[in-house]
DNA sequence: TTTGCTCTATACAGACCTGTAAATATACCC
DNA sequence: GGGTATATTTACAGGTCTGTATAGAGCAAA
């Protein structure tokens, strides 16, 4: 994988979250990178396909760091619900955190057909699956219900320190998840 | 207030809505609304003010239907909290729902210094200062940590069902409110 | 009919946008 | 050195964007 084509992907990531995906050109992307517009569209065929990309790639990072972290700091599956949202607190309090990718892309995109727009629904349905696989695993019998229920707390906490930061919200998310969980398991 | 302001103001919410503010151009607007580029301009010195006026005017409509249902629909404080919730269902499922505006005009317009965003902070931060009175007359102790627990649902459940209609995510986020209000309650 | 007001029609300026063309430069492998 | 792949430079086409200038149409009141 080509140096460049990574640096484009890393430039294009932190544009788009800082200043709007559709507010970005393309050659302000390729001026912040130091190459050209002749290189970008090499390795994307267009903005579009980058765009597809970075959502891709934030998302996948997201999910490869959040399951590492739950796999070497957890030892019996129930715990990883519990600790779920002390990891999702590390990364929001993050000094580079700009919010959650899809959430804004899906905004910028509200086209249901739109390919940009697909892509967000989809990572955001994954997300969810995810959380429900943790939920299965802790033995949760509504896990479907609960895996939404804590994806609305992490999705509107993300939206709320993006727009505000250090507004608390996470804090708080992490306290009314405790309370669902617990509720969950009883039943 | 002129006929036409009234129907460029309405014409661009729902262009903003559907399209996105950003890829949403004035000529588009006008060409909807049956006017021109001079009258837009004559009422709104230029397109971010109208956008601020747009945003200003839904989050306007909201509380007004939503406080309006509350007080029409329930008699003791208590009351308002626990069917709130209902009401939010109502206005999520109605056909012409495409979620909550301030918070992709905040996805659009990320910096934090741009006026759009500032307004869209101000109305989400509004938004729970109204639910922090509803839990304060009701009697919850953590007023304000309830009320932000509860914007986080009914924004996440509002993203969500913008992404996807018919997800239920406001159905989860209502047996979740639940949950939350009564565990307030006993504290 | 004249005055005054609102709105329309049309054209334009200047900037930015995506995407491409063609020629040149750089580096590495044989 | 020669060949090859990769990257740069510069320029451009064709479109859209916000915002303005200018001239005229419609209408109501005096």
């Amino acid at each position: 994988m080509s140096v460049l084509r990574e640096k484009i992907l890393h430039v294009a990531s932190d544009l788009f979250q800082t200043r709007g995906i559709n507010s970005t050109g393309v050659n302000t992307i390729v001026a912040v990178a130091g190459t050209t517009k002749m290189t970008l569209y090499k390795y994307f065929h267009s903005k579009e396909n980058l765009i597809l990309e970075v959502l891709q790639k934030n998302h996948q990072d997201f999910e490869n760091w959040l399951s590492d972290k739950l796999t070497k700091n957890t030892k019996k599956p129930a715990e990883k619900l519990q600790k779920l949202f002390d990891f999702i607190e590390e990364w929001v309090v993050a000094p580079d955190f700009r919010g959650m990718a899809f959430i804004k892309a899906s905004a910028e995109f509200p086209d249901e057909e739109n390919a940009v727009h697909r892509l967000s629904a989809e990572q955001s349905r994954q997300f969810r699956q995810y959380l429900a696989g943790l939920a299965v695993e802790a033995g949760v019998r509504d896990a479907d219900g609960l895996a939404l229920q804590l994806s609305l707390l992490i999705e509107g906490a993300m939206q709320a320190e993006q727009m505000k930061r250090g507004c608390g919200a996470i804090k708080y998310a992490k306290k009314a998840a405790t309370i669902l969980i617990n509720s969950a398991l009883k039943n």
